[in-house]
DNA sequence: TATTGTTATACTCTATAACTATA
DNA sequence: TATAGTTATAGAGTATAACAATA
């Protein structure tokens, strides 16, 4: 099996996440979602810092890390201050109440996943920890290709779906 | 470090995942979903199949199924006939053109990674793959387990999110 | 004029429930 | 009565664009 095969499975394996992801998700507190539960990691292990900057952390746009954050703030997570310095921004801080829900999630996520991965080794857990987190540093640095227009005699979507 | 927190640093990789995957996708043809791409790799792998299968296999509900391959079917990448066997069935099946699809997201996939996993040994590559294809078989074997009720004072969810 | 953050709108992917046709 | 598949509806997550306030 050459590289290219590698590639191609490792693409595979990545797609395929979803239903891993759905079934961690299911175990999380209510009210707080897979997003939440990242958002406040993030503050716990950055510390206070701007909307722009958590919208950077969190990969995803501003627009949508604003609505996040109003969430977690309506539910007492976090706090917004507005920035001395600066006017425009205001500052995203975790509270003691989204500290305690952090910890009740990873708790719960430790639960969950000792009971699926009963039969992996401390050392393989942490190695695949590892290989994703070496794999996300990868692709931040890496420049987003732009789509591609469809090769050949490509396919026109259909103005409607018929069954 | 013990196995609480590598379980824990998993579960935020695992979480951390949207942007690769949205990397991914976007170097994918133009009408070709990541949806549409599993869904015709299942396909190529294992051949003819009927939609329930399918839904099986993508581990996602028939209903979405269904959709999906509506889509990928007027798109002219697989074909629907009765199961004369059993009318309430349809056998689903990549046609050429979906083939051709494949090949080209399999091009496009591994040309990406390539491009961001430069320094990547080809054993690293297939060691992450193999991991996730381990993991996804143990969640697969895992119950699902239900969502349990906020612990302590649980924070009721506001009716509106104020700003 | 440029930047920070918010809001409106739209799109993708998913699940639940109601429905049709067949077993 | 039960099962295979379809469709309608709703919810979570995201991006783009228009906007307000401030630099």
């Amino acid at each position: 099996m050459a590289a290219q095969e590698h590639y191609e499975e490792l693409a595979r394996q990545l797609g395929a996440l979803g239903s891993i992801r759905r079934g961690i998700a299911r175990v999380l507190p209510e009210g707080c979602s897979p997003a939440t539960a990242i958002m406040l990691t993030l503050l716990a292990r950055f510390g206070e810092m701007r909307m722009s900057k958590l919208a950077e952390l969190l990969e995803i746009d501003m627009s949508v890390t604003s609505r996040h954050v109003s969430y977690a703030a309506a539910h007492g997570w976090l706090d917004r201050t507005p920035d001395a310095l600066d006017r425009r921004s205001r500052l995203v801080r975790l509270t003691p109440s989204g500290e305690a829900l952090l910890d009740e999630v990873s708790r719960r996520h430790a639960a969950a996943l000792a009971t699926c991965l009963s039969d992996w080794s401390d050392a393989d857990v942490a190695l695949l920890a590892g290989l994703l987190a070496r794999l996300r540093e990868n692709f931040g640095q890496c420049p987003p290709p732009a789509r591609e227009p469809a090769p050949g005699r490509a396919v026109p979507a259909p103005a409607h779906i018929t069954v």
